[in-house]
DNA sequence: TTGACATATCGAAATGTTTCGATAGGTTTG
DNA sequence: CAAACCTATCGAAACATTTCGATATGTCAA
């Protein structure tokens, strides 16, 4: 994986309300829509839509759109790939 | 591991001279000085000291004094705490 | 087609991070 | 002890991120 990834994805990782939506999208062990987010976390609407977008851009979550709403799901592949890289870092 | 040390984590991995300094501890496979590291990445003494700080912040590398000079090594541990929150994340 | 709904984008303020020159604090060497 | 050396800290400038209200865009339902 590149360094330029990594640090995407570790930027996504580096921060309360983020890590927050990720815990949930594992605790509900399904996809989530931008309003059940809403419930969580104590934020307003576009900093919430910012936050899903630097998740997704990070392609640590997939978005889908269905209809009016998207649903998220997690991206297992690239934890593991970020995972990867990490564990190569070890001496 | 808790959230707000993954955060601190993520952080310190969220940044490309960072990430650098890391790759590089690893692929000394031994430890470093500062001096090292200040001929691998173009900053001033000040940066790579703020760098170094806030990896050792993190706990991703160990800091111990040798006289005048620091010696820096890899913290497996940490980053396989790290990894385990990460892959408790995957659905 | 109009109104209600769900999400995204914009612009700006507040906050946090990175970087450096200057300088301070220890440590070794002569 | 004095000078040279290595690293840390300080203060400030530059840059990036977070947050929100306002508003735009797209979708469904009546």
């Amino acid at each position: 994986m590149e360094l330029k990834k990594v640090e995407k994805i570790s930027k996504a990782l580096a921060d309360p309300n983020r890590l927050q939506i990720l815990k949930s999208l594992h605790a509900k062990q399904t996809c989530m829509y931008c309003s059940d987010i809403n419930e969580i976390i104590d934020l307003a609407q576009p900093s919430i839509s910012h936050h899903l977008k630097l998740l997704t851009d990070a392609e640590l979550i997939i978005a889908e759109k269905e209809g009016r709403n998207v649903k998220y799901t997690m991206n297992n592949k690239m934890i593991d790939q970020y995972v990867k890289f990490l564990v190569a870092l070890k001496v």
